[in-house]
DNA sequence: AGCACGCCGACT
DNA sequence: GTCGGCGTGCTC
């Protein structure tokens, strides 16, 4: 069960061993090693206090705690030990994100039922005895076990497949013509077939493939931008890298930012390797996500498709990782362990002998100054697969528009969507805004109405009939009267939202079939994704869009886009506002013209001449990097330097800021790396669920050693009461 | 994380 | 006098 080159030591029954646990203790326990011994790596329950926890064997034990009040590992758990290269990626990881390693662990163990017996069920074999007296129902049975000789099944599926009631069943069994077997339920997945044929390549795909399937042989640590624009069969180029890595008997892990990105990609599995993969992500079911756990562990799953967190399963021999979307900003977890899964799969790569493919049309700035430096490889497509282009790309100038007041579909592009109209085609309307109208506002006294708990604006969402905090969930009805002045029916909804804005496609087009595209208005996943197959097969004439339009979903018959506020990323104050700008306007412009229509992408805009729209519709990719490299680099931010965000929340505003201000007198070991400390300042959102928060900012040079800096400088730091601190290395919003 | 221990305000 | 508030500290 052990993975290659992995030597294994053993600790005889008695022996100290060092245990991390997933309880948040800031060292490791000694315990002695259980009866029958346990190995390095073992997965273990031990007795904490008065209760049993899980935790991993690490080492030998420290030998510093009175043997008199040591106490035994209850049991090894029924799982593949953790190899040595899991626990220094642990390690590694828990170090650069400044998380304990009791989180990292249990990042590492988020399975269902691990410490669980392992889970059996009964299923029939042919017995040795004939029955007493055949019968039609007796025969069907026997027939249908003899006919699927070694296929294992149970009582009910048997049942089924003979068309029989279980009390026929059950007859067999007694009488020993049927015999019941306990077999493990988890069992290995469907093998893949790497050598069935795949879709066929063009050349500059076959090329790119052959040159990842190259790395994926080498057996070595290697990352590869893929870049390559919607539509280019990034896909089917990586997908050789994975049948590479089959080949050498090694796993695959592909990770999608998007679970419902998943459904689509499995199907392509499919068709290439002839079975499904593994699927990790978080609406998986108990059974499935133990099954993949320790399926994964043991080998009996070569391919993982999933969410982030997929990088911390337990892969006996990891070969290649696949960051598909690599620039997605769902790849920064925000909440809890704070880590950005691409970096992460980078390192987990290095410290297994993997590659790495980074895919995307609009790469991060840091991957692309990493293929820039040297540290990356890159491998461009650049065809489009099948006849179809880019789509032609040009800005509306707002300032030229005859606009009436409260609407937002400009003459130009309203007579672009009547063409289409008219030709049987689809247009998309963009607008990253959800909900109703971003403010509703009271005509009387200027008040805005801001939700109770956090500092935000609420958002009218007329299909809810109420309005909604974006920042913590909370609703309450449209108010007829003003909370701030009394003043009734004076409420007045203020700026688009998609909602407000199929309210105005539906004025201006009355006969069209409009679609709106906006996550709240779909109870699941499910339903999201018929609609948008019913989308792509022509069920509607115009679509309007929230940002989850952007994201990979192909329409055929889409010809036109739209974009009703261009400007809007560029807004804020966030060092990425132009990159993510410029990677939201590129895919989503590349929505149209998929097929063989060409397509063509209108940039509504009050500032055409803006350095970051000018490169969008130029289409000098290269040139908006370059541009955009010089300025982080002068600016001496990331990827050119490094950052750390602090967020302090609480309760008490007061004593936030006095813990903020107390760090903020005492950065001597901050200053000691040549780090800048900003702050203590209100966080953007200065309050969220009824906590204040306020952020510190740490700017060094690149290669300073921040994490060692920030550890001493925190180490002193006790919280009191309900205060509450976070380490965020590498922010990614400044949230 | 839990859970116990311990030291100060409003009750029978 | 005591019940219980949650601050502090421990778990091999």
């Amino acid at each position: 069960m052990s993975g290659p080159g992995d030597i294994q030591e053993f600790f005889h029954h008695g022996e100290r061993v060092a245990v991390l646990t997933t309880q948040p203790l800031d060292r490791l326990l000694d315990y002695r090693a259980p009866e029958g011994g346990c190995f390095l790596g073992a997965y273990v329950e031990v007795p904490l206090g008065p209760r049993k926890v899980l935790g991993v064997v690490w080492g030998p034990g420290a030998g510093d705690f009175d043997s008199a009040k040591l106490r035994a590992v209850n049991r090894v758990l029924d799982v593949a030990p953790m190899r040595e290269e899991m626990r220094q990626f642990l390690g590694r990881a828990a170090d650069y994100t400044l998380t304990p390693m009791p989180a990292m662990l249990r990042l590492a163990t988020r399975a269902p039922g691990l410490s669980d017996p392992p889970s059996m069920r009964k299923i029939l074999r042919r017995g040795d005895r004939d029955p007493d007296r055949m019968t039609e129902a007796r025969t069907r049975v026997l027939e249908t076990i003899d006919q699927y000789g070694g296929l294992a099944f149970t009582p009910g599926e048997l049942a089924e497949m003979a068309g029989v009631t279980s009390s026929v069943v059950k007859g067999l069994v007694k009488q020993g013509a049927l015999r019941e077997e306990d077999t493990p339920r988890d069992t290995p997945f469907p093998v893949l077939d790497p050598d069935l044929p795949g879709k066929e390549l063009t050349p500059d795909q076959a090329s790119a493939a052959g040159e990842l399937a190259e790395a994926v042989q080498s057996g070595r640590y290697g990352t590869t931008l893929l870049k390559g624009v919607t539509g280019s069969g990034k896909t089917e180029v990586y997908l050789e890298a994975v049948a590479a890595c089959l080949r050498q008997g090694r796993q695959a892990l592909v990770l999608l930012p998007e679970i419902a990105l998943t459904a689509e990609f499995l199907t392509r599995v499919e068709a290439r390797f002839g079975a499904r993969p593994a699927e990790w992500h978080s609406g998986a079911t108990m059974t499935e996500r133990r099954r993949v756990w320790k399926m994964v562990g043991q080998g009996g799953a070569q391919l993982v498709v999933g969410a982030r967190s997929a990088l911390f399963l337990p892969f006996r021999d990891l070969g290649l990782i696949i960051v598909d979307e690599e620039h997605d900003t769902s790849y920064k977890q925000e909440d809890g362990v704070l880590y950005s899964a691409r970096d992460m799969a980078v390192l987990r790569a290095a410290m297994c002998s993997a590659q790495v493919v980074l895919a995307s049309a609009t790469p991060s700035l840091e991957s692309w100054a990493n293929a820039e430096a040297g540290k990356y490889k890159r491998v461009d497509l650049k065809a489009r697969f099948g006849a179809a282009v880019l789509p032609e790309m040009r800005a509306i100038d707002m300032r030229d528009e005859a606009l009436q007041p409260q609407t937002w579909i400009s003459p130009t592009l309203r007579q672009a969507m009547a063409d289409r109209m008219q030709k049987g085609e689809q247009s998309l309307l963009f607008l990253n805004r959800r909900g109703y109208a971003p403010v509703t506002l009271c005509r009387a006294c200027g008040q805005q109405v801001a939700c109770d708990h956090c500092d935000a604006r609420m958002v009218e969402h007329r299909f809810l009939k109420r309005l909604m905090c974006h920042q913590c969930g909370e609703t309450k009805p449209l108010p007829e009267v003003c909370p701030s002045c009394g003043v009734e029916g004076k409420m007045a909804a203020v700026g688009p939202g998609i909602e407000r804005l199929g309210e105005e496609a539906t004025a201006l087009f009355p006969d069209a079939r409009i679609a709106v595209l906006s996550s709240d208005l779909f109870g699941s996943a499910r339903a999201l994704k018929q609609r948008i197959e019913e989308i792509a097969a022509g069920e509607a004439d115009i679509i309007l869009g929230t940002q989850l339009v952007a994201k990979g979903h192909n329409f055929p018959l889409l010809t036109l886009v739209g974009v009703i506020d261009a400007d809007l990323g560029l807004q804020g104050s966030d060092l990425r506002a132009a990159e993510r700008t410029f990677q939201l306007m590129r895919q989503v412009a590349g929505r149209a013209g998929r097929a063989e229509k060409p397509g063509e992408a209108l940039l509504q805009s009050f500032q055409p001449e803006h350095p970051v729209i000018r490169a969008i519709l130029s289409g000098d990719e290269e040139g908006f990097w370059k541009a955009e490299a010089a300025e982080r680099q002068a600016a001496g931010v990331p990827p050119y330097g490094r950052m750390a965000g602090i967020i302090l929340s609480g309760g008490d505003v007061a004593q936030v800021f006095d813990l903020g201000n107390a760090l903020a007198r005492n950065d001597a070991p901050l200053r000691q790396i040549g780090a800048q400390l900003f702050g203590p300042a209100p966080a953007p959102i200065a309050r969220v669920r009824g906590r204040h928060r306020v952020r510190l900012l740490i700017k060094a040079a690149k290669g300073a050693p921040i994490q060692e800096a920030i550890s001493r400088w925190l180490a002193p730091i006790r919280l009191k009461g309900d205060l509450r601190l976070s380490v965020d290395i590498d922010p990614q919003s400044f949230y």
